[in-house]
RNA sequence: GGAGAGUUGGCUGAGCGGUCAAAAGCAGCAGACUGUAAAUCUGCCGGGCCACGCCCUACGGAGGUUCGAAUCCUCCACUCUCCA
């Protein structure tokens, strides 16, 4: 790959490159490119979002360049309390460092793992001292923190804003300082951090870092960005038929931008798809099933791939028993036990009123025999066996004993 | 330091002293339909009880007034605004 082409294959799917000219300088010197990324060390539980950003690391590391896996064990330890109502508990070392290796496990699905740097923040920010960090914000104005959309937003919304949040922007910069950092890659929600980075930089009197944002996935609700939180994530280490499901879950308009950022297809291919399956030539049920399958290969490989698919066919399409159920045993009991118990008994069900409800709207089947009776109740002699299905998705064989 | 506003169910957000387990929207769940855990429509949506009614818990916390309080009073905690 000639500069040029290296440096539209790191900019594919950008949404901020600033600036594509210093990009371009730092490559045609030759040399392999301090490339960060920096991440939280209190959500170890990568999800489909994050792979966006990953799946960019992985281009600069296909490149040639060195990729560091910054882990931000240092603000993690003071606890960051934005948007929480709690503040975070801190964070041990012995902690973070169990968190670190479930990251590089999860991580290493998709990056290389002999060219992935880790490293933490604590090496230099601790190293600051109380001293050394008022030194820093020093180098910043109010002013010019507020001008960041999260912080303004909030202080405009009259939520609260505790004063070392205002730091982190400064102690990320400073990661970048620290490693005197080429490239700094992160979402586009990080692009200030990114910038203040910059101008740390200069203040060091370092050659001031390009900055690549990616755009944010939004969420499974097509809506909100991918988040834990939220509960609308497709984590890396799901079952496979879990993250399919998923998948065929997300509406179809939503399916493009998922093409777009969560596959190696490039735009003119997803744009192509696209309108085959607007003009009727592809179905968009199958078009989505390939994509499911795409992430899973990602993740697995192509047999898992395979097996989610058909597993879902054969529990929503031909509405079966999946191949594989949960067996659960619960107590025998002389007396006939009501089966919305044993619903809840079974964790089929949140509460006993919440099963007697899907029961009461038909959507309980014992031994795929819908059931229409909220007092329905099920022989427990020792040995008795049934087959629960609730609601759509949620099966169970329970069994007295 | 002073003055004022606010704190409601997972979230947003109504709420007259009784008819409030608490409007509405979102999220969630179920059913129908279907092309899927898409879309659309309908229903449900604190918990317990073999119960179509009764009980328990709940409107920041603790007390109080009242036959009766999410709604009134006092104190406390927290958040925000304005002034210093």
């Amino acid at each position: 790959m000639n500069v040029q082409e290296q440096l539209d294959y790191l900019a594919k799917g950008a949404v901020d490159l600033i600036e594509r000219n210093d990009l371009k300088t730092k490559i045609e010197r030759g040399k392999p490119l301090t490339v960060k990324v920096g991440f939280d060390p209190t959500a170890p539980d990568i999800h489909l979002g994050h792979t966006v950003l990953i799946r960019k690391m992985r281009h600069f590391q296909q490149m040639g360049h060195r990729v560091i896996f910054l882990i931000g064990d240092f603000t993690g330890m003071i606890g960051d309390p934005t948007g929480k109502k709690a503040t975070r508990p801190a964070l041990s070392r012995e902690e973070i460092a169990a968190n670190a290796e479930t990251y590089k496990q999860q991580v290493f699905k998709i990056l290389d793992p002999v060219k992935t740097e880790v490293r933490f923040n604590s090496e230099w920010l601790g190293a600051l001292g109380s001293e050394g960090m008022i030194k820093l914000a020093a180098k910043y104005t109010l002013a010019r923190i507020l001008e960041r959309d999260d912080f303004r937003k909030r202080f405009d919304a009259h939520q609260p804003i505790a004063i070392h949040e205002l730091l982190y922007p400064l102690a990320q910069g400073y990661d970048s300082v620290a490693l005197n950092c080429d490239v700094e890659l992160g979402g586009t929600d990080q692009l200030f951090n990114l910038l203040v980075g910059r101008d740390l930089m200069r203040e060091h009197r370092q050659e001031p870092q390009v900055v690549l944002t990616v755009p944010l996935l939004e969420g499974l609700d097509g809506v909100e960005k991918m988040s834990k939180s939220l509960n609308n994530y497709i984590g890396i280490d799901e079952e496979p038929a879990q993250i399919f499901g998923k998948v065929m879950s997300i509406s179809d308009a939503l399916m493009w931008r998922y093409y777009t950022l969560c596959t190696d297809l490039a735009p003119a291919e997803v744009t192509t798809l696209r309108q085959r399956v607007e003009t009727g030539e592809q179905h968009p049920m199958e078009t989505k099933k390939a994509l499911a399958k795409s992430i899973i290969r990602d993740f697995y490989d192509e047999e898992k791939a395979e097996a989610a698919e058909a597993e879902f066919r054969r529990i929503f399409s031909e509405r079966q028993a999946p191949t594989e159920i949960e067996e659960v045993s619960l107590p025998a009991s002389a007396e006939p036990v009501l089966l919305s118990k044993v619903i809840t008994a079974a964790k089929l069900a949140e509460s006993n009123k919440d099963a007697t409800r899907v029961i009461a709207q038909g959507g309980v089947l014992v031994d795929n025999v819908k059931v229409d009776s909220t007092r329905h109740a099920l022989e427990a002699s020792a040995g008795k066996s049934y087959l629960l299905k609730v609601g759509k998705r949620k099966f169970a064989k329970v069994t007295f004993g």
